[in-house]
DNA sequence: TATGAATGAGATTTCATTCAT
DNA sequence: CATGAATGAAATCTCATTCAT
């Protein structure tokens, strides 16, 4: 018999997300998926149970990827401010190279989709820094409010930004990242 | 001319943003729609061109609504802590009281219909703060940044607090009112 | 609008059974029912929900028209003997009469789809003769066992010899009917 | 030769018949046999050649088994009351022992998938009584008729009786032999 | 022998939309 | 204005079957 080709995964992933950015979720079929995709419509089937089971499972597979990258170099030893930068940073830099998996993501979290998968590892992309901002408030640099509240006031700009500059509305680039690093720290320190 | 009924209209929208937030735009189907709004599918096309065009009218009509409770009360001549408070009071209230209307913009927004469709009319709903907050730098009550960066920071995270809300991850009720004023303050404050 | 248009469910109907009867259920697809009758195959989904639905109202459809057929002439009052002949003349006469309808009838009632449809007006077809053979009974005609297994005697050897002749294995016409009536008759007689 | 599997040969036919039995010919597929047979789908093409050729074999084998049972004991010297009286009862005994495949076997024989196949060797389960009955017409002891027509009357009531005992509207048991034989005699007895 | 991978063809059903009334 | 009827196109998914191992 044949072996699964991880390549076919990977393929049908790619060309899902191109197609849900470039003509959204109404207008993104099985089978167009699997023109771009290069293989037949019934192979995704050999993949996966059905479309919410491939979309669901490609979700997962995008949130986990943006998470790594957003914690690289990462070491929950350094100074606070040292990993704030470091995570800002890396966040913006994979928004700025994966347009598509970033949009993605936007698309699919703003979807009742989402909802109704009650993907058990829901909960936000953001979480794991939940303990690097417990830790700041500790040691008195940021604000004493919920924790889930400094986390969106910091981050959640981020990705807004980054939505402006893809539809055009305010062009960003690497010139901007230190104001844009300092004022997410400014956002919520104390 | 005139004739054609005000209340079909309304309940063809009410219909259309409930199932949009229910089930999603891949499955929102006109017949659908027809049938939650009690009209006949036919009779959308008398009222509309096509799909597409009622739901661009739909997205226009909710932005509309929404930005003039936003501006409720709102002056240019008082000052501009008064005006920020007043409008971010506003748009809490009405994010509160106006679930479906307001996730449906959010989804709509994120979905590349909005692209295709051209409306000139488009930017963000937060345009009109525009002159607010200039005034704000103007007197040194905000940062010299960028204008866009500031309502970014100010006022998106609002809106990230809104969908946590509805979704159950963290509960927003009127006591965390004047918190979030501060912190949206706070967040662009010179 | 236009009306709606009892030809076209006749001509469903009509299709359906002469396909059935060609190429069996499982080559029996909507699509071709739909070319045969002549309409399109969304246009069946105007009149039926699903093709359960439309096989199992095609079912009770044929089984009243054999039923009315099978008791046409029939009075209760009449002696039993002449309305037994009656009876077997009448089932005889619709059998060789309509082909298509008793064979589709027969592959219907064998198929497990019957039992999953739970027509609660299932039942046998024979049914309304219970009473002919009660009487029969009480006047001593007929052997004193359980009704139903009177009717079985009396009556499904016709059936079978009906697709014996239809199979090409037995070959039937009118010249048998005495000879038939005679042994249907004698197989029950006290 | 010889290195293929018996035992999977019969469990593809076990599970044909059953899903025969439990959803119809329409629905049962090969991949669902494969499924509950415990193989793959591709195991069945080595041992048939497509669906139609497993399905006529099956057809076969399960008319040989039954054939067999049903002639069990049966001597060709014995009286013929004595061979009747032991063929009837073999016949029950089978029916009421083999659920599945009994019922296989009526539905099957409806279908007009038997008629394309075009088995050389169809012809009716109860050939092998002909000689039997012909012996009766013989010794005076039953109708001088068509023998087929003999055949029919005795022997396919016991089918619909069956029939009728396993969808619940005529419970059969083993107290029901002796008046059932009974009554096949006297339908066509001289 | 045995099978997972792969697929073109086709299944059922729904879609957005038009038409006649 | 309003709508039930009607449909071509396209949706998702399954089918029987083949292939490479």
């Amino acid at each position: 018999m044949r072996l699964k080709d991880d390549n076919k995964t990977e393929a049908i992933f790619e060309a899902t997300i191109q197609l849900l950015n470039e003509i959204g979720f109404a207008e993104t079929s099985m089978s167009k998926i699997a023109k771009r995709a290069g293989v037949s419509a019934a192979t995704i089937y050999v993949y996966f149970q059905n479309k919410e089971d491939m979309l669901g499972k490609l979700y997962l597979n995008v949130k986990q990827k943006m998470s790594r990258r957003m914690f690289q170099g990462f070491a929950d030893t350094a100074p606070v401010q040292e990993g704030f930068e470091l995570v800002v940073r890396n966040y913006l830099e994979f928004i700025l190279n994966n347009k598509d998996e970033f949009l993605f993501i936007e698309q699919f979290t703003n979807s009742p989709l989402l909802q109704n998968l009650c993907l058990e590892e829901s909960g936000s992309l953001f979480n794991p820094i939940y303990e690097l901002f417990e830790q700041g408030k500790r040691q008195g640099l940021f604000k004493q409010e919920d924790t889930r509240l400094l986390i969106t006031y910091a981050m959640f700009p981020l990705a807004q930004l980054a939505k402006d500059h893809y539809n055009g509305t305010f062009p960003f680039d690497r010139s901007k990242m230190s104001t844009v690093i300092q004022m997410s720290w400014d956002a919520i320190k104390a």
